[in-house]
DNA sequence: GCGGATAATGTTATTATATAACGTTTAAGG
DNA sequence: CCTTAAACGTTATATAATAACATTATCCGC
């Protein structure tokens, strides 16, 4: 195997290539096990829910894939690979989610982190909230009442 | 009742008080069913994960516990109450972690999410990563060999 | 192509985490 | 005392993730 450096994009076998569709074409995050449940999915014979999270193992290590943890649900990555660290926006009214840069507040976290003498691998940051359609409908409802 | 605004110590229930006790006697974070087979927890008769659950939530909603996504574990907080976010540095060897505050970094963060229009809620923050201790234990172990 | 290594997959069972449903008890307030 | 709401008990169930082990596919040097 050529080796490839962390986030190249080795080819997708065929359960990974068929997980990551189902990501792409969902508009917010899926668990395993809606994954699992989609009819595309049955059809290509995964049926076994460690096929799943065999191929979702994958497509993160690549970078193709997150996880949700406070929804114990993956989302494809829209963003082209990254070296810095993503955040999450969750809307807890539809369901779906934005992923946006750090940047410098990844350093400004890790700093903090530095401080109490603690070495960082990972940050994963997730923010609960309403997104611009939701909250503008909501803000519409409460016109009219 | 006396209505307490939020994070206020109404006085707790038995059961709440069990947990909160042991999670303030833990030195890291538990999951739920690590406090229901605790032998204390099982003396003072919780012996179900909904009674568990329910003194959690509880515990939450007045900010004296704090939950790990990431572990999908419980902890006590030992800052007072606090109103701006804190975030959780969490030892992947050790499984220790320590809570930091975000203060202006939460700021950040959520002017962040605004730009999208995304309202924020609520902000979590998990870093990864080795404590003082075991970075040094490694440090040590690195010289050795 | 052959042979050995490595990665991926299939299959079944099991563990871990969390909630639903429903009835009972407890505590507060008029 | 009576009402009401919160907390609790109990059982069953839903949801999320991994263990164990056999099998198949792929890569690579020969
Ligand atoms: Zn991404
Ligand atoms: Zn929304
Ligand atoms: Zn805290
Ligand atoms: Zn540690």
């Amino acid at each position: 195997m050529a080796e490839p450096t962390a986030g190249t994009d080795r080819s997708l076998t065929r359960n990974q290539g068929e997980v990551l569709s189902a990501l792409k074409g969902a508009d917010k995050p899926l668990t395993a096990y809606d994954i699992l449940g989609l009819p595309k999915i049955r059809k290509a014979g995964l049926k076994a829910p460690l096929t799943i999270y065999r191929a979702l193992d994958k497509l993160m290590d690549q970078g193709l894939v997150h996880r949700i943890e406070s929804l114990n649900a993956f989302v494809h990555c829209d963003h082209g690979p990254h070296d810095h660290a993503t955040g999450f926006l969750i809307c807890s009214d539809c369901g779906r989610t934005l992923e946006v840069h750090l940047d410098d507040c990844e350093d400004h976290l890790a700093g903090r982190a530095r401080e109490q003498g603690f070495a960082v691998d990972a940050v994963k940051v997730e923010m609960t909230g309403r997104c611009p359609d939701c909250a503008a409908r909501q803000a519409a409802q409460a016109a009219t009442s």
